[in-house]
DNA sequence: AGCAACGTTGTGAACGTGAACGTAGCATGC
DNA sequence: GCATGCTACGTTCACGTTCACAACGTTGCT
């Protein structure tokens, strides 16, 4: 790339496959076999060819290729959500594996206005006329599911999400859903709990038309349940640590140390801290009067104080295989077995230990 | 894209101009008009041909326009450090207005083993395979900006960096620089915590190659001689907490309270998170003995035990700007006369005064 | 010698679109 | 009456590649 040997000292022309062919005394068809490591073509040729290529620093017109092949290498990613913190581990980890294989990945990045099914289906839309073979959508809210699972496309996708809608799902041919599996995750920050001796509980539920929040807050009714807890939840309409702040005041202000929940679950880490500061502005400890755990292990979460208790899901392995169950629709054949082995892949989330939570005082 | 009539019950195939032309009883050259909306076709066909392309499903191929008009209507992004907070959200609005405009964003996001100048060429080099237009990069550290600069490319591109190589950008015309002013942001601390009666303060810069830690650097160091402050820097090589945790535990371990800094600057937030975790450990109380300014406001640190004093730099209209930038060089007329009119753009950052930063105790 | 098989190369036609150009029809002007 | 201009189309070509097939020379076999 840094080497442009001034051949051509006029305006940057793209050379074309026949300037290539002529200039080495073959045909084009020859040009096309070296572009496409033909196996019949002659070693000496072959030479000539790729150094005409590179003094005249040709490159095949992906165009071109893609007008004639009808494989445009690029995919479409759709993605709400990525201010959060989770999604862009994903998206990175996505892009990388579509990148070693050669594709190209065109992204749409949807803020909160933009949640809705209209917003989605235009992008959808717009990407269709680029020509992407196909599509990855992480898809956090319920509404874009569907939106993302009942969009007339024949092309393959892979829906990111929490949700259970496996059963319209399977009716979908070339539908595949992914996602954290947040009822483990749960299960983990509730065992671990209980291991502690905690029985008396408070969950700061997330906004519900987010699958994330959605499933875990069911996993915790399911599993607080099981284990006959005192359990109370508490509903938030953001992820933010504002309102969790505002309502941790609210609830605990003035209520006797006895009667306070020996320890609160929230939906995320964000939430978290709201709680535990309202909680330090009140004057109760964390995690001597009450423990504190929150989801996703953000940065920073480590180095708060207290050092947050918290789960950390694999966003990068999501991704990754995300993207590997793409391809493995549009290749058809090396991955298929992969995609069929592992019906429920194993995206479990991993709980992490730290000051927030402790074994309550009255045990 | 909801209606698909079933006019063609066999495989998805997608129509071409003439099918359309031929069923609407007109040349494909007045197809041709009717999508690009061309004045000189009348009324009656241009509905006859509408409802034919909605019958058949008709899109046109993205690869045979940008075949004949060489424009793919699609830009290349490649951004390194998008796991840390602040370059996220400059994608999110770089890739809004380039949807906006209507341009595709091809996106890279290179990981921490990829921030040398062989994977950003390696990847400019396929987005040219694609046929990107133009190109943006992120570009947080030192190599990369070089590598992005000194690339022999045809297309206009700009980079994001906060690194001064004005002078060399100069010289190569079509490429723009665009960065966060961070000596106003760095003055605008230090202003901060002057007014309050600080002198005497440590600095912690953050990694070298980040051009953003070195700007910060640079300015700490010539505002804090400026005002005459009892200054200290320590040099940290990561962003992350747990450096300036132990750094901040090694430095300020049983010295006597009159010795301490009255205050602490870092170059990110997590580094301040890190530090006031430390000093919260040895039992030194933020703000009351020291003040402790972060950078980046990022998600968390308006919640964080104490709340954080920090520095948010607008990265959403960063990104809108480079964006704009872009199409300018691109589009040529209407964008030019903006970019000349705000040749230093002001990316102002915002002091945002929280509960870490007070009046040193001993004034 | 004749002929098949193979490896290497060339030829022509597609792919779907936009640009340049041509032309018919009709209104306007003198 | 005819030149002129405008509108609404059609025709032809070019974009740069891949694909199907043909053609060529060489080798090996009968």
């Amino acid at each position: 790339m840094n080497q442009e040997q001034g051949k051509n000292p006029h305006v940057s022309h793209r050379a074309s496959m026949n300037e290539v062919a002529e200039r080495a005394g073959v045909s084009h068809q020859t040009v096309s076999r070296v572009i496409n490591h033909s196996p019949n073509v002659s070693q000496a040729t072959r030479e000539r060819v790729e150094e005409v290529i590179r003094d005249l620093n040709y490159r095949p017109s992906n165009s071109a290729r893609a007008l004639v092949t009808r494989h445009t290498k690029t995919i479409g990613f759709i993605a709400g959500g990525v201010n959060y913190y989770g999604p862009i581990s994903t998206m990175g980890a996505i892009e990388s594996v579509a990148r070693d294989h050669g594709f190209y990945l065109s992204v749409a990045i949807l803020d909160e206005r933009e949640y809705t099914r209209e917003s989605f289906e235009e992008v959808a839309d717009s990407f269709l006329d680029q020509g992407v073979e196909a599509f990855i959508f992480l898809a956090p809210t319920l509404p874009m599911v569907e939106a993302a699972v009942s969009a007339n496309i024949s092309q393959p996708r892979v829906v990111l999400t929490s949700t259970q809608l496996e059963g319209s799902a399977a009716s979908h041919p070339g539908i595949k859903l992914i996602g954290i599996d947040q009822v483990t995750a749960a299960r983990s920050v509730i065992d671990h709990l209980a291991n502690l001796g905690h029985r008396r509980c408070v969950f700061f539920s997330g906004p519900q038309e987010w699958g994330d929040a959605a499933m875990r807050l069911r996993a915790w009714r399911r599993f607080s349940a099981e284990k006959r807890w005192d359990a109370q939840t508490v509903c938030m309409k953001s992820w933010d640590a504002s309102e969790s702040y505002e309502k941790a005041r609210e609830l605990f202000a003035g209520i006797p140390r006895d009667q306070l929940p020996t320890a609160i679950v929230t939906s995320n880490d964000l939430q978290a801290f709201g709680v535990c500061k309202a909680l330090d502005e009140l004057g109760i400890k964390v995690p001597e009067d009450i423990s504190v755990v929150g989801f996703d292990d953000m940065p920073g979460s480590d180095y708060y104080t207290p050092a947050l208790t918290t789960v950390r899901p694999d966003f990068d392995e999501l991704g990754r295989t995300a993207m590997q169950e793409l391809l493995g629709y549009m290749g058809g054949s090396e991955y298929s077995e992969y995609s069929k082995e592992q019906d429920k892949p194993p995206f479990t989330s991993h709980l992490i230990v730290r000051e927030s939570s402790a074994r309550p005082r009255a045990i």
